[in-house]
DNA sequence: AAAGCTAATCTAAACGTTTCGATTTAGTCA
DNA sequence: TGACTAAATCGAAACGTTTAGATTAGCTTT
């Protein structure tokens, strides 16, 4: 700017205030700026800029993971968004891994974005203290933190899983596996008690036995399949609390010589592009991604438009159950052969 | 750092030098700072640093849609390395539209990135003089620029193809759909060359009305497979050259009726991780997304500890032919009956 | 014609670091 | 003891902007 200042013979205030219009400047200079500044090729240093204006129009954004097909929509949909309204989006992958996490919301930090939004994973001293008493605000997004109110948008899992249980029970199955992640995030929890309460109200017992936990990797996924698939009294019905996971049980069922829907049903949480063009097409509960994306980011571009009085905001959208046909209905008899085989 | 400083009754230069490990820092001041960090929570300002010290430890990454697998894989691979080398990465999305990539460029460069990834799409003054004369280090990704000779890693896609074609060549096949993007970016062009030479190897005359060309979204997949399968003289299979496509391609496939590999045989471009767990399972070109993601990093790395004499040089991968069961052998006269129904 | 406005431009301080060179302190050697 | 050296600490300038307030020039108004 310096240099743009003297090749128009002017001050650099001039410059500055022609660039960004805060006050008018006169035809002549204005001539002579823009020129020197086509000559020069100059660019504003948005640093410099920032350091001054305590502002940086970006923003973090930490995922566990951005290859599960939830998180890449979500993710897509928020950096529209942001980039639309002006903002760069810093992206990290947490790995479902703590101190990682730690690490990236410090780095994001020390950076001065404006805000952040959070896909926490685990939980942890830090992350509370962060979205306590963070100085930007913070949007937490699909899981919360246990006792922290900062804004976030999460799903009714409990409604969707509940729904989706029943749908199998409907259909007559009676011993339905599930596949869960650990329990220290939120959507676990209330996902497994959508599983929970939906057996309860068709009179069913919860049997520990179906219930297989592991880390919402594939890898997991295949494992928990294997072993619910090798019971002796096998369930018909395997239900997987997320994506990646699924994909590690339906290659479980695979080796296993089985298939889909005729041997074992499968539902799983968070849709797919693909869901619908492969056989089996899988039944699944689709989150309203895009909603969630914008809301998130909604929510966050108004606390970073002024608004930070507001009192903190739970958005809870509603998971929608797509049936296709990787679950078979049951005759009345039919369960107990299955697991008499 | 100026109330760090009060706090521990040293001097801001003492404060940063104890913090930067620079300079020996006594016993008793050390103690002092740190617990004056502690007490005030104090964070170091990257902005402030980065304008004093020329580096801001952060890369732009361009790609066209993080939701097409191949890119989600990469920006992932990407993201890692470049975490572990400390650096921060902001993440773009240009979503197949040049303006759009010109002004993202702009913003990553007025925000002082220290590197450049791009994933280019179309072609345009802007990008030739950024990648030409920009003062950080680019890599191009996946897709070159002609005439421009920056780091680069790119596939070998003429091959990748070639023999793809090759294959469906070998079951019999004749009369191959062809569904590509718009030729304004290198690896289209290469993948027509590699389909053109493996007709051309076998005896065959290229076709005009085989080829059918979209705009790499999974809609221009589904208006082109439809249009070549309602051809009088239907392909008896179909090769796209794009993931996103490959979903369009195989919803006409359904829609129409028809079943692969039955019907139409189908191969595309890029693997994705259910390609072997629902059927029909997609033969696909798997590119070697971990290689490219490190290649890619490790060379704009370089580039950033200072190896900036170094001739620009141009990586080329393999892809890989994942043989699954989306292609069937045709019998000699097979071909005819085909096209006579 | 003097005084008062307005519009245009400029000067200089500030943002929070890093870093060079200066200064202080303590220790060593002749 | 005094000069010299090494170690520790500090003062102040610099990075490239923004912005408040000062200055100047050109008009109106009385």
């Amino acid at each position: 700017m310096l240099h743009v200042a003297e090749a128009a013979r002017v001050s650099v205030a001039t410059v500055s205030a022609y660039i960004n219009g805060t006050t008018t400047v006169s035809q002549e200079l204005s001539g002579r700026i823009e020129q020197a500044i086509r000559e020069i090729g100059y660019k504003r240093n948005a640093i410099a800029r920032s350091l001054k204006i305590g502002t940086t129009r970006t923003i973090g954004l930490t995922v566990p993971h951005i290859t599960n097909p939830f998180f890449t929509d979500v993710v897509s949909v928020i950096q529209q968004a942001f980039d639309r309204a002006g903002y760069a989006v810093m992206l990290c992958c947490t790995d479902e891994d703590l101190s990682n996490q730690d690490e990236q919301i410090r780095l994001l930090l020390d950076r001065m974005v404006d805000g952040l939004i959070i896909a926490r994973v685990g939980d942890g001293a830090y992350l509370r203290e962060t979205v306590d008493r963070a100085n930007v605000p913070v949007v937490l997004l699909d899981r919360e933190v246990d006792g922290v109110d900062s804004d976030r948008v999460v799903l009714d899992n409990h409604q969707a899983v509940f729904e989706a249980i029943t749908y199998l029970l409907e259909l007559g199955h009676r011993r339905i596996g599930y596949i869960t992640g650990a329990f220290n995030i939120t959507p676990m929890r209330d996902r497994m008690t959508g599983y929970h309460e939906a057996l309860l109200s068709a009179g069913l017992a919860y049997d520990q036995s179906l219930v297989r936990s592991g880390d919402l990797h594939e890898a997991d996924g295949y494992t928990a399949a294997m072993q619910l698939l090798s019971l002796h009294d096998r369930p018909t019905a395997i239900f997987s609390a997320n994506n990646p996971m699924v994909v590690g049980a339906m290659k479980a069922i695979r080796d296993l010589g089985l298939s889909c829907p005729e041997d074992v049903s499968v539902i799983c949480f968070d849709d797919f592009p693909w869901a619908d063009v492969f056989n089996p097409q899988l039944t699944t509960i689709a989150q309203p991604v895009q909603a969630i994306g914008e809301q998130t980011a909604s929510l966050l571009l108004d606390r970073l438009n002024g608004n930070l009085e507001a009192p903190s905001r739970r958005l809870v959208l509603k998971g929608r159950l797509m049936v296709r046909n990787s679950c078979r209905p049951l005759q009345a008899g039919a369960n107990i052969a299955a697991s008499v085989a």
